[in-house]
DNA sequence: CACTAACATGTAGCATGTTAGTCATGACAG
DNA sequence: CTGTCATGACTAACATGCTACATGTTAGTG
């Protein structure tokens, strides 16, 4: 094996765990970016060879990855980022609502200074970044914020699934991300379940959690029906998922 | 490579796919049988010497079982089967509340003469199972009987979630199952919703599902606590996940 | 006797060789 | 022109060799 790029080396250092997680790190980064495009055929073989690492590591982060459903691996032929279909779309957030609308309440019913003070400060990166366009940045502290607003007592469980979820639909905020809504309007979403949280008023943290994900979920959905053409409504498929 | 042992040999030929597919049911069923002890530190060289097949599908299978956190893999020492805290039990029935209650109420709502009469003869198998005090089939039919609950219209994620939720407290239902309660009793609890999905009626559904569930799911902690000999109270952590 | 350093042992993690399956291409028969 | 079949390129899946590391043990030191 050759001498790996700079940024293979950085990545390293920073997180000295292994190559799989660095891999995963990696196509998940490829995909947000769009380097890896949804539906197109890939090899493990060039993804390794592009890491400058050898096969097994990146096979290995593949397969996580396709357990999570972000990657579908095809036997002897590669592996694709998966598109996901509307339905799926609907499926996904009829689960993050199930989870994290609840789980908003909990904090907010539960909350506490310090972490009052956590959940202010991710919110106020979230704001700066929208305010910078800095996509890749507000895409982090968004999960940041959602993952705190799970994690109250220690819900790491949750916390993972929910971001293994966010994961299959990443490729789809790329390029909803300041089209639709800008990242002002996106953030500001977040203010009254923030609010909600501080103020200790688990219902109404609920209910603005409620409104944010089906805000979300709704608009996925179209513009991915917009991109396959298909004649369904929105209305039509969030109803068999949601309320 | 010897033969293989004719167990691997039948998985193999029920399920044609991949070997890191029979390896992850086999790890499933060494637990469920006790075969693997939570705790207990293994290692991948001697399971796949005993699977008779070599490292990197057994490598592969326990990652991905480790990433649902069934089992722990500790660098350079080996894995373990993770025996799951009181908290992290209480914290998977939240999450299956969450999914399962909202998913049997929609099932009920639109419940169709296919499916009911599949869910059925499910239940018909589960209570034969039980009759025969046969652990294995029940714990099967049980699996089965919640998927079709989940299924509805395809909701093939919420389904693996699930899956994959009940796969972290398997090694704790083999202890459990027919001494707290009977087999009999637990099939019985299914009824309810048997009948509430036949007759269409989803918040009948809903309730005797977030019955069933709660019922297992303190069941389980308490049986935690005891292992554990915890001070804390049942009371006290469910109420920190679920209400 | 306490305490440390060298070493033996066993392991995950990674690299790489091997096997067998899939598919695109194109020759060729009808 | 069309459908069939050989063939070669490419691949995942699997097997196996190698390395660095974590840990328990033992030998050496005061």
């Amino acid at each position: 094996m050759e001498s790996p790029t700079s940024s293979v080396l950085d990545a390293l250092n920073r997180n000295p765990s292994s190559l799989t997680d660095l891999t995963i790190s990696a196509v998940r980064q490829g995909v947000a970016n769009g380097a890896l495009q949804p539906g197109e055929l890939y090899s493990v073989y060039k993804l390794a060879e592009d890491l400058g690492i050898s096969r097994s590591p990146v096979r290995e982060a593949l397969l996580r990855l396709a357990e999570t459903g972000m990657v579908k691996i095809e036997r002897n032929r590669g592996f694709r980022v998966v598109l996901p279909s509307p339905r799926d779309i609907a499926e996904i957030f009829s689960i993050r609502l199930a989870l994290e609308v609840p789980a908003a309440r909990r904090a907010a019913n539960h909350s506490e200074p310090a972490p009052r003070s956590k959940v202010r400060q991710q919110y106020k990166s979230l704001e700066l970044a929208a305010e910078s366009q800095d996509i890749a940045a507000f895409e982090q502290h968004d999960q940041q914020l959602h993952a705190l607003l799970i994690a109250g007592q220690g819900g790491h469980r949750t916390v993972r699934l929910v971001n293994s979820l966010r994961d299959s639909t990443r490729m789809l905020g790329v390029s909803t991300m300041g089209q639709e809504r800008t990242l002002e309007e996106i953030s500001l979403e977040h203010l009254p379940i923030v609010e909600a949280f501080e103020a200790g008023d688990g219902e109404a943290a609920a209910a603005s959690m409620k409104e944010h994900l089906t805000a979300t979920g709704r608009l996925l959905i179209q513009k991915a029906l917009k991109a396959t053409g298909s004649g369904d409504s929105v209305d039509q498929i969030w109803s068999e998922f949601a309320d």
